[in-house]
RNA sequence: GGGGUCGUAGUUCAGUUGGUUAGAACGCCUGCCUGUCACGCAGGAGGUCGCGAGUUCGAGUCUCGUCGAUCCCGCCA
């Protein structure tokens, strides 16, 4: 390489005019005028126009008419300012341009798979298999810069508030509890396997019993499931921990951080409330139907249940009766007109994409209720549902009856996509809130418990004396921040005494031989001495989407799989040689 | 595992009730052009309409199957 550069293309300015100076890039585009040829010459760092004239330098041109898009050049010229009215305002260098006196041709390019200089929408799958060309393009390498200076922005405050960033390994043991784990065969061990971990949760956890008091990670984690938009095999966490902390201090330094995170990253944002909302999950299932609920619009959702108890409408009246049955209303106050058949059937799809059966509804117009359901109800009913949720002309109602969480998630859905067809969503807006109170447990699908977070998660302490008799009724000490709807991170105070962890254990159906073999390391840490602890883990590939309003996590990760779990560009899963598969003790089965 | 949507040039798409030679824009190639910056002008190449079968005189268009992409449900402690 003879040409090495002097500047980047987005330095030079009026005042470096007369300068001799070098560039490197690729060739974003040539404008070829028979006499001069432009160059638009692009770096990570901008564009800027470069000129050959045949007049000034024969050579250079003559090369320069061949050189074609995402060439890699290197040219030597003169900084000048471009002649008067030719100044470009819309490019950062526009007032100058640098004329060549000496051109290097660094690397050939054939013609990209699809334009880079454009906004165009190509196929994923495309852009997933040549990413190196996509992230030459403009909004890949602002998203991949907005994750590299959020990232760096968070370990800045982190150190700041005495965190240690500590790193955990990647081979660590399987623990069969929860989501599917990638594993690893061990060569020096046939038949034996690492896991790579679905979270560091008990590293860190045995980072407080080794008196490390506050750690944290941008901790990779890796999940054997399907995908999701917001859901990779592999993924990026803010893992923290914190010893001898309650919730309100990992609530505090957390909600903090986010609402840093807005003020720097999202300047025009507007908070909607001073500091997050904190509500129990029960709470937010019950008014939103989420337990990640979107506070930038109201609607909150209403109980109805008592109210058809003995009604002769069995739909309801069945669910209102039953242990776990509930009725849910949504009031669309004056919105009654602007609902069609079509509309109200399109709302019950997403009802029923949720497990409701149906998605009954009430329309007050002219001074009239008007419902297909009304036939089932008695006066008495109509009228306490009206007088309950203050309907009047032009209000419109959906109900929903099931056993509480289907009844409200459904609920809870058609409140968003209403709240989507009336654009009530702007994101430019931050609804920030804690959600807190989950149960400890819930029914698996055999009917056995199962940890609703993980097990190492505390119950409330004051509910200790319902985990024999009630245990579904037991919440736990866990915590998830919420914003906009979405989740940002979920932990919990940890259980550190050994009797209610052994306990907890039994609950969950895990015998004591069983918690040995699979947890014997955190019972024998925590016997060594621990300080009570919790902590939290961010979705970090998340919070860069969302701050990136980008519609899927892969926007915001440099290589990042496909749905279907493939490395398009790598080819990756792919076969290995014999040799390799016999070393690790596995047997393949085709 | 289940459901929805989509597969037409290198790319993004259009293609009418089934009808004759499948189009546009961008990109690419050639030529012309000394102030462009999404340069312009003239010309050109480029298609197994994902694949297979069926219906039909005739299928890009209809049917079935299949493969692929994508979104959602399940799953993700």
């Amino acid at each position: 390489m003879k040409l090495k550069r002097t500047h980047l293309l987005n330095e030079l300015r009026k005042s470096n005019s007369g300068d001799e100076v070098i560039l490197n890039g690729f060739v974003n585009r040539r404008r070829d005028h028979g006499g001069l040829i432009f160059i638009d010459l692009r770096d990570k760092y901008g564009i800027t126009q470069i000129v050959f004239d045949p007049e000034v330098e024969e050579k250079a041109h003559a090369i320069a008419e061949d050189v074609r898009s995402e060439w890699v050049i290197g040219v030597k010229g003169k900084v000048r300012n471009r002649p008067d009215g030719m100044v470009n305002v819309k490019m950062e260098t526009g007032e100058i341009e640098v004329l060549v006196s000496e051109i290097e041709v660094l690397s050939k390019a054939q013609t990209t798979p699809f334009e880079i200089d454009s906004d165009d929408n190509v196929s994923e799958e495309l852009r997933l298999k040549y990413r190196y060309l996509d992230i030459r393009r403009e909004k890949m390498k602002n998203n991949i810069q907005l994750r590299h200076d959020m990232i760096k922005f968070i370990r800045d405050y982190m150190c700041e508030k005495g965190f240690t960033e500590v790193e955990t390994p990647i081979l660590i043991k399987g623990t069969p509890e929860g989501s599917r784990e990638y594993i690893v065969p061990s060569r020096l061990y046939n038949g034996n396997f690492y896991v790579l971990p679905q979270s560091p949760q008990q590293l860190k956890q045995l980072l407080m019993v080794a008196g490390m008091d506050k750690y944290f990670q941008i901790a990779r984690c890796f999940r054997d499931e399907d995908q999701r938009g917001d859901r990779q095999p592999e993924f990026t966490q803010l893992d923290m921990e914190m010893s001898f902390v309650d919730e309100a201090d990992v609530m505090n330094v957390n909600q903090e951080l986010l609402m840093k995170l807005i003020e720097e990253f999202k300047p025009e944002a507007k908070l909607l409330f001073d500091e997050p909302k904190v509500m129990t999950y029960h709470e937010a299932m019950n008014k939103y139907g989420s337990d990640k609920p979107d506070l930038r619009f109201g609607y909150e959702i209403e109980d109805v249940t008592d109210i058809f108890e003995n009604s002769e409408f069995e739909a309801f009246a069945s669910h209102a009766r039953s242990e776990r049955g509930v009725v849910k209303a949504l009031k669309l106050a004056g919105k009654a007109s602007e609902f069609s058949r079509k509309d109200i059937d399109e709302l019950t799809e997403v009802a029923k994409i949720y497990k409701a059966k149906g998605l009954a509804f009430v329309k007050m117009q002219d001074g009239d209720m008007k419902s297909p359901i009304l036939k089932f109800m008695s006066n008495g009913e109509i009228n306490l549902l009206k007088e309950r949720l203050d309907i009047s002309e032009g209000d419109l109602v959906f109900f929903t009856a099931d056993e509480f969480e289907v009844a409200c998630e459904s609920l809870g859905q058609v409140r968003l996509e209403v709240a989507r067809r009336f654009e009530l969503l702007d994101s430019n807006e931050f609804a920030l809130c804690w959600v807190t109170n989950f149960p400890m447990f819930e029914k698996g699908n055999d009917g056995s418990l199962a940890a609703m977070h993980h097990p190492f998660t505390s119950p409330n302490l004051d509910e200790l004396n319902l985990l024999d008799e009630a245990p579904l009724m037991v919440n736990s000490r866990a915590y998830d921040l919420v914003m906009n709807g979405n989740e940002i991170g979920g932990g919990s105070i940890r259980i550190h005494d050994q009797e209610l962890q052994a306990k907890v254990f039994e609950l969950l159906g895990i015998s004591k031989e069983d918690a040995e073999l699979r947890f014997g390391h955190m019972l024998e840490a925590f016997s060594y001495g621990v300080p009570p602890h919790g902590g939290i883990a961010w979705g970090l590939d998340r919070i860069v989407m969302l701050f990136a309003e980008e519609p899927n996590i892969r926007e915001v990760i440099a290589f990042p799989k496909d749905s279907k779990a493939k490395d398009l560009m790598l080819g990756a899963p792919s076969k290995v040689d014999q040799t390799t598969i016999d070393e690790s003790g596995i047997k393949v089965v085709e």
